[in-house]
This record gives C-alpha cells, sequence and structure tokens, in this order.
DNA sequence: CTGTATCCTGTTCGATACTG
DNA sequence: CAGTATCGAACAGGATACAG
C-alpha cells in the first residue's frame, strides 16, 4: 500500500476531527470562557448589574476594546444582557441572564480547584525548572 | 487637579492589578486550560495511560508540535506524567497524575454545563445575529 | 517512535484617536 | 459616558524537514 494513501486517510481524519471540533458543545464553551476576560466579567457580575464604566474600574486591567468585545461576545451568548437608558449622558447596565447565572457554579468549581490546588502546580513547576 | 494625575492613577490601577493578575491562582489555571487541546489531552488520558501516538491518533486535529507543546505544559504543571521506555524504538507514555486527576471533575463540569445549555447559547446566537 | 528546529501565516490585542 | 476605527507589534500555531 503506497504511502500517499496513508498519508491522505491521516488528512481525511484530521478534517473530519476539525470538523466534529467545530461542533463540539464543550469546545465551543471553553473558547468563550478562554478569553482572557470573559470569567472575570461573569465574576464581576455575579454580584448584580453594574455599568461599563464600573466594569472598567473593577477590571482595570482591561483595554477598552477588549472590555466591549467580551461583553459583545457574552451578550451574543445570552449569558448577559445589555440595558442602554438612553439620557445625556447615555447610561448602560450589564446584567447576568438566568444561562449566565447557570454557568457560575461552573466558574466557581474552576476557582476552588484553583485555589485549592495551584500551590501544588507552582512546586510542581519550581522543580521541573529547576531540574532543568 | 490637572489630567495627567487622574491618568497616571489610571496607570498605576492598570499596572497593579495585571501584577494582581499574575499571581491570581484562578487566572493561572485557566490560561492553562484556555490552550485548545489542554483538555482534550486530560479528558484522553482520563481513562488511562496512552502513548504518544495513541494521543496523536485519538486528538486527530492536533499538529505534533502542539501535542508535544502541550504535554509540556501539563508535565510541567504536574498533572501528568512522562515515562520514557529505553527500547527500540523508543516507547513514551503518559499518565494523570493525582493531581491531574483531581481536575477532572472540574473538566466534567464544564462539559456537562455545555451539553445540557450549549443549545441555548446556540439559539441565543442565532437570535442576536438575526438582528443584525 | 518521539520528538526538535525552522519558517511563515494569520490572529490577537494594546495604544491611540475619534464620535454620538 | 460608552463606545468605534485603525494601526502595528507580538504571539500562536500549522507545515515541513530533520534527528536520536
Amino acid at each position: 500500500m503506497p504511502t500517499t494513501t496513508a498519508s491522505r486517510r491521516r488528512e481525511q481524519a484530521k478534517f473530519e476531527y476539525n470538523a466534529f471540533l467545530a461542533l463540539c458543545p464543550t469546545r465551543q464553551l471553553l473558547d468563550s470562557l478562554s478569553d482572557k476576560w470573559v470569567c472575570l466579567i461573569l465574576a464581576a457580575l455575579a454580584d448584580g448589574p453594574l455599568r461599563y464604566s464600573d466594569l472598567a474600574r473593577q477590571i482595570a486591567g482591561v483595554s477598552q476594546k477588549m472590555l466591549t468585545q467580551s461583553l459583545r461576545s457574552l451578550e451574543r451568548d445570552g449569558l448577559l444582557i445589555r440595558t442602554v437608558t438612553a439620557s445625556v449622558p447615555v447610561r448602560v447596565d450589564y446584567e447576568l441572564t438566568a444561562l449566565g447565572e447557570s454557568l457560575m457554579p461552573v466558574v466557581r468549581a474552576v476557582k476552588i480547584w484553583a485555589e485549592t490546588h495551584m500551590d501544588e502546580v507552582l512546586a510542581a513547576r519550581a522543580a521541573y525548572d529547576g531540574e532543568g
């Protein structure tokens, strides 16, 4: 059997797997959560609605661009709602939806594991880097 | 009060926040998990040890470079162990550590939420995109 | 078999400036 | 106040070739 066939089969498998991943719900969720700021926004909104500028102040490290972009993404996914109050100056509030709140236990699970075990991870890293 | 002072204060806050984030265990964990392949590797190893080529076959979409890179990262974090058997040809097995296994419930929590709610997210996306 | 090294492409993201 | 638009540097990540 020629090599070309085997390599073609591999490419085919890769293609199918990538198509599968594109549809895989877990991967899609992970893609959203992996955004650097998404979890921080969710956590900030867990205590109640906040205005744009409140978020910008609480999550001090984020750029305007990324904050807006992440908020849009979360809004699009139905995890939060954006309420514009047409006053002068305009006022925009962000609030978790029920769907967004249902995600919080997952975020908290991540947080709890991190706070419980991250020192072990850091120790492992130090040991690994030490050995060189 | 001159504007420069306010802007300097903002920069200072941003700097401090970024320093805080760099130390925040949750952020560090999220940074690891957000790697495209890490969760897939963890899931693949949840059922037992696998060889490099087994992983490459199961996670068909990954490039050699990223697979190796992700495995090294997980090894460094103490989540899996890499065992080299010096035969010809050489054989390398990867296996979750206790620490790695302790992370699995978190990964599963993400998976369960995704499988339960991702259709709502997709519906929200469709609605959002439809409105334009 | 299990990688490492290199090149090269697309994407991400911060900074900056501008708008309703 | 709450964004939008644009530019450029930095990085991620795939393809390919090579090595122990």
